[in-house]
DNA sequence: CGCTGAATTGACGGCTCTCAATGTCGGTGG
DNA sequence: CCACCGACATTGAGAGCCGTCAATTCAGCG
């Protein structure tokens, strides 16, 4: 298997298709966008924060490399994870009335970032630029709430899967072999599931042949089909169901 | 029982508590908003559409009177609920790059809008206030995606009650007693439960003495107790939950 | 008065959570 | 080099919540 997962940022952006976006890169192409600002870059190493929830907030980010983790803490102290960010992912947009962050963010593995102060967008009468960039954020947003409200375990799992793997694929890497930055217990904090749930459905993914998986290595064998399973029931004709009996395998 | 629903916009906002807001108020009453931006009135009838997913986009509104639904249909046709807006809310801020709808707004009953377009957040260059805007949103969303995922249906309602019981009081009406101007079925499709699950909570809270309900009509009674079924878990000592064997009542 | 759609209520099955044990990998120290 | 350890992941068994199907009731309306 081969993994894609690498320490530099693609140059350039492919095509971005409508599910991903390369906002990111642009802003940090941009010509407004001078070098003082480019350097204002920071490196972090795994599991720092970036910013914690009710923070004062002037700045968000743009991920150059690694990834980064979007959450919160429930009132009995329990996680829900909100988003992971890859490279040429915009994050810390969402803050209070008041300017104080909505979320915490903490990278999940060494990560390079470009800091942006919100006073950036008033400048440069970018507000259009602003609807844009939050677009995305509500965008995703909508997706996280079809999934959780309307699809079952399978279509869970297998629509996170196809998301990283075209997100992946618009930056340039590949779409069908990667490495999951976040562990176990992230994605079921992601997809409102428990732990084994996750392990369970991905154990069963494999097992009907439609993606290799091995730890934090993955590898999708039949995108097709994931995507039938993520889409509500296209019905791949039983395949990778759960069966009430025995394994035929 | 006393229904708070109105036909008439309150003339002030109470203390806005930092779970609703009143950010349309705000907008409607700034300076900045001359009168033929006031009479950007739209009075539309029960179950008409302010605008549809993939419609173009150049403006916001503001609830006046009445409600709207903001919904989007599922690949396989069946609808998902992302929020209802009363009196005073912002909504339509969602768009995509390219400035298109992101999803529908339908009106539930007989509702007065106002319109504002969004050239005129970039005229005043009121970039912060759009962020303001949008936060609130997306504190709706981060609400939503928490029930979703790690709230059962007993949480998810009694959230909902208690966010639509904050939100009427933020403006002026009863916290206690109001109309659901949403169907069953649009509480099923927003907070991801089936019909029937939404209609048995709702017995069930009744028998408990926790809230009386008929039809649209509801009174919350012990709000306390309400709140305690929404935070996750504080256990009220059993009361209102699911029993096993039969009914005490 | 009958019709229609919304809402309620009941029975049943299945998906997913919980609890628990086992397996695996990476790091540490002897 | 090897044993041990802790974190993460996998796997199994059992229970319960909730969705589905179905029947019934109720309100509004012509």
């Amino acid at each position: 298997m081969q993994i894609a997962q690498t320490s530099h940022i693609a140059h350039q952006c492919h095509v971005c298709d409508p599910r991903g976006g390369c906002l990111g890169m642009q802003l940090l192409e941009s010509p407004g966008v001078t070098d003082h600002l480019k350097q204002a870059r920071r490196i972090s190493r795994k599991a720092e924060h970036v910013f914690r929830e009710g923070e004062d907030a002037d700045a968000f980010y743009v991920v150059r490399s690694g990834s980064v983790k979007s959450y919160l803490v429930t009132e009995d102290g329990e996680e829900q994870v909100l988003g992971f960010y890859l490279p040429g992912d915009v994050f810390g947009l969402d803050t209070t009335e008041t300017d104080q962050r909505m979320s915490s963010a903490i990278t999940l593995e060494t990560t390079s970032l470009c800091r942006f102060p919100h006073a950036y967008l008033a400048d440069k009468s970018q507000g259009s630029n602003l609807l844009r960039i939050t677009a995305e954020q509500m965008q995703r947003d909508h997706n996280l709430v079809l999934m959780l409200a309307r699809k079952d375990a399978d279509g869970r799992i297998a629509s996170f899967l196809d998301d990283l793997a075209c997100r992946y694929w618009s930056r340039g890497y590949s779409a069908s072999a990667f490495l999951l930055s976040m562990s176990r217990q992230d994605i079921g904090c992601y997809l409102g599931l428990a732990v084994e749930t996750v392990s369970r459905t991905l154990t069963r993914f494999q097992d009907c042949g439609v993606l290799q998986v091995n730890r934090r290595e993955v590898e999708i064998l039949d995108h097709d089909t994931l995507r039938k399973i993520a889409g509500i029931r296209v019905d791949a004709s039983g395949c990778c169901k759960k069966v009430v009996g025995l394994d035929s395998a």
